[in-house]
DNA sequence: CCGCATCCTGTTTGATACTG
DNA sequence: CAGTATCAAACAGGATGCGG
């Protein structure tokens, strides 16, 4: 915490949280996806934006790109041509948190194998008791 | 994320679905909150963990275990006593899982500052156009 | 003490149609 | 192309009461 105001046990739960809220929205299904697109692809247009994203539907992305915007995650360039053209891009904020979650994203990788069989056991003692 | 990781991404598609899956129930709110809970504080009994995640129903605290218990994130022990007594620890998948959020924390308890200036500056931007 | 079953409500989401 | 508007459907979540 850089903050210079003073440091109060008040403090730390507010700052606990604006932690939470921003994991929770940060968290989210499409946010995800649409961080590890752009990661991958750099600036990209709403609609191939939307061809990368099966079965997202036109609101949802809409939506978590207009978040993402006010969050800080994503800017949003639009070019003054016929047709309308408009790239989202990363911004610095967001690649970092991207950084951040690849731990996330290699620990998922890795042990998929595992959750599967975790989730087989489960299903499989259910039936049974 | 790593090109490594990328590179995966595009290798298996059935994996990335299993991985985004897998994210998508690991990311949920509560399910963070009980991975940090049990992290901290080490096995815990049910009521004990509802008194540690203010705002929880009894409900979404059954519902987030049975959950986390079948993805094998979480252990449960049930003590044949009286009363009844069942206690919750993280797995060493769950915490694995642990570690692998710690960069994300670290990247909201960070930048915290940054995204509430963000959020300030969109939403002027707004008020104005 | 643990936690399932039921009912009920508010939010989220998708489909569709329409605008600049 | 890049959205917005609207409506219905689906779902999450809370409250309550019961059973092991």
């Amino acid at each position: 915490m850089t903050s210079s105001a003073v440091a109060s046990y008040h403090d730390d739960q507010k700052i606990n949280e604006l932690v939470d809220e921003t994991i929770g929205r940060v968290a989210d299904r499409w946010t995800l996806l649409v961080i590890e697109s752009l990661e991958e692809a750099g600036p990209t247009r709403f609609s191939a934006l939307g061809r990368a994203l099966p079965g997202i539907s036109q609101k949802m992305l809409t939506q978590t790109l207009r978040q993402m915007e006010r969050e800080g995650l994503v800017s949003r360039t639009v070019f003054p041509e016929v047709p309308p053209r408009v790239e989202y891009a990363l911004t610095d904020l967001g690649h970092e948190l991207a950084e951040a979650f690849c731990g996330v994203w290699q620990w998922a990788e890795k042990n998929v194998a595992r959750i599967e069989q975790a989730r087989a056991d489960y299903d499989r003692r259910q039936e049974r008791g």
